[in-house]
DNA sequence: CATAAACTCTATAAAAAGGATAGACTTTTT
DNA sequence: AAAAAGTCTATCCTTTTTATAGAGTTTATG
């Protein structure tokens, strides 16, 4: 199961990109609308941003924005930003390898094998989607 | 990722199984061989037996035993019942569904479109594999 | 039938995750 | 220059997960 963290994530950056046209959003406007507690999202925006895919403006009019358009934000980079590592067992993820502390030899344990291939299942989807494969409304400006 | 739970879950049980002609196994032997805190593993177990998926014998002598066939134990049903929910968002679980609290419609919801797909492709894997599909060492007895 | 071996149960503690709060800092408008 | 409207940083509280401790119960067996 994703963190609430990244959950927030994905609403919030739905709600940057069907509004990218408008400008700056407020923290308090995506709140709001996706019923999302205000502090928490706010440090949620600012490891997305820190990370390079959204950008703020302070001041009045300020608040934050994509700095990428929404093809080029795949989920699987969202994921791996805020909850670590995408597959089930840490002795099987690509960008978070841990070896297994649990058994004799990875290379002929059938768990390791059997979450190798969810994993690949499950990237092939996840690395292939991005923003705009989940956007409801289409924005022209995009 | 899969908690510690259900990854020892996993391990005690392939233990087990390619065990399974030597009758009743001791916790503190799959602890051992398996490095596992003997009683967090305990409580672990005695969940399996509560489900009905291990019998156990008290007193000397005793131990652990499954009580099915490693074929007919399903990956995903270990894992529902220790950590619930497969699927990466609570509004695309089929065991354990819960109400998106920050979309306005799970119809139209493109989140909830490609997480549903991603379950599906996990869930192809987990509900057909098996306890046996993960076995090294075959066990004529089973 | 006493004893040791082994599981069972309840309570508690430590660590991590989730969520809430406070106040400092920055930019913009007027 | 100062107030308004934002972001940024740090800390704290609660819940869940992970792990530990110890008393209690059952069973084989000599």
């Amino acid at each position: 199961m994703l963190s609430k963290k990244t959950q927030y994530a994905f609403h919030a950056l739905i709600h940057l990109a069907e509004n990218a046209d408008k400008g700056p959003i407020l923290i308090s406007e995506i709140a709001q609308e996706k019923n999302i507690s205000i502090k928490f999202l706010e440090n949620i925006l600012l490891e997305l941003k820190n990370a390079g895919i959204l950008g703020s403006k302070k001041g009045k009019g300020g608040g934050y924005y994509l700095l990428k358009t929404p093809k080029e934000i795949p989920l699987a980079k969202i994921i791996r930003l805020l909850d670590g590592a995408i597959a089930l067992l840490p002795c099987v993820s690509l960008n978070y390898y841990e070896r297994c502390e649990n058994c004799r030899d990875e290379a002929v344990c059938g768990l390791n094998d059997v979450m190798s291939k969810v994993r690949d299942a499950t990237l092939k989807i996840l690395e292939n989607k991005t923003l705009k494969d989940i956007l409801t409304r289409n924005v022209s400006i995009l």
